[in-house]
DNA sequence: CCCTGATTCGC
DNA sequence: GCGAATCAGG
C-alpha cells in the first residue's frame, strides 16, 4: 500500500478528529499503526490542536502565533489557527441501548445500532446470566463511547439519555464483543428456555 | 495487559 | 519516503 492522496487526506481528516493512530491504520488498512505515525510526523502534522503540553516549568508559554516567518513560498496549507471548534463527534451512530439487567426504564430513544450493540431483547435470561451480569456491571469499567476498542465489551448499561451511560468495558471473550457474562446475555441458543435443565 | 504517540534507522 | 523496532509513557 502506498499513501495516494486519498489515503493521505484520510490521514489527516481522522487524525484532525483525534482519532488513535492504531485506529487510522485499521480503517486505512494495509498499514500499521506505526505506518500512520511515521506519516503524521513525516507530515509535519504532529501536535494535534495546538494541544498544550504546557511544560512542568514555569511560565514558558510563548502563546506568539507569529506564524508568518519562515515558510517561503510554494505553501498552500491551511494555516488552521486556533483549532478550538471542537472536533471531537464523529459520524459514529450512537448504539441504541437497554439496560440489560431489567435495571431500569427501557427509553429507547436512539435510532438504531450498527453492528456494536446487541439488544438482548425482552427475551427472558437465565438466571445465572442475569445474575453475573448484575455482578460485573458494578466492576464495569465504565468506558465511553470512544473508549471503546476491539478488546472491551461493547455492552451498553444504562440510559443512553442520561449522563449514567457507559459501556462494560471489561475484557472481551476472544472472537465476541462483549466480556464472559455478557456474552452469555447476548447470544442465547435460541431456546434454552423451555425445559432448561442446566 | 491493554493502549498511546515519538524516535530511530535500515531499507 | 517508508515503516518496523524500539522507546517512553498511561
Amino acid at each position: 500500500m502506498s499513501w495516494t492522496e486519498e489515503r493521505v487526506e484520510t490521514l489527516k481528516r481522522m487524525w484532525a478528529e483525534g482519532q488513535s493512530a492504531s485506529q487510522i491504520a485499521k480503517e486505512l488498512g494495509g498499514v500499521t499503526r506505526n505506518a500512520v505515525i511515521g506519516k503524521v510526523h513525516r507530515l509535519g502534522l504532529s501536535n494535534r490542536a495546538g494541544a498544550a503540553p504546557a511544560a512542568a516549568s514555569p511560565a514558558a508559554k510563548p502563546a506568539a502565533p507569529a506564524p508568518a516567518k519562515d515558510k517561503p513560498a510554494a505553501r498552500a496549507e491551511e494555516p488552521a489557527p486556533a483549532a478550538e471548534t471542537a472536533p471531537p463527534a464523529e459520524p459514529v451512530k450512537p448504539a441504541a441501548a437497554e439496560a440489560p439487567a431489567g435495571a431500569s426504564a427501557r427509553k429507547q430513544i436512539v435510532p438504531a445500532g450498527q453492528p456494536l450493540p446487541p439488544q438482548p431483547s425482552a427475551n427472558e435470561i437465565s438466571p445465572e446470566a442475569l445474575a453475573s451480569v448484575r455482578e460485573i456491571e458494578k466492576s464495569a469499567k465504565k468506558l465511553s463511547l470512544m473508549e471503546l476498542t476491539e478488546r472491551t465489551c461493547k455492552w451498553p448499561i444504562g440510559d443512553p439519555a442520561t449522563p449514567d451511560f457507559w459501556f462494560c468495558g471489561l475484557p472481551v471473550q476472544p472472537g465476541k464483543p462483549y466480556c464472559e457474562a455478557h456474552v452469555g446475555v447476548a447470544f442465547q441458543p435460541m431456546s434454552s428456555r423451555r425445559d432448561r435443565k442446566r
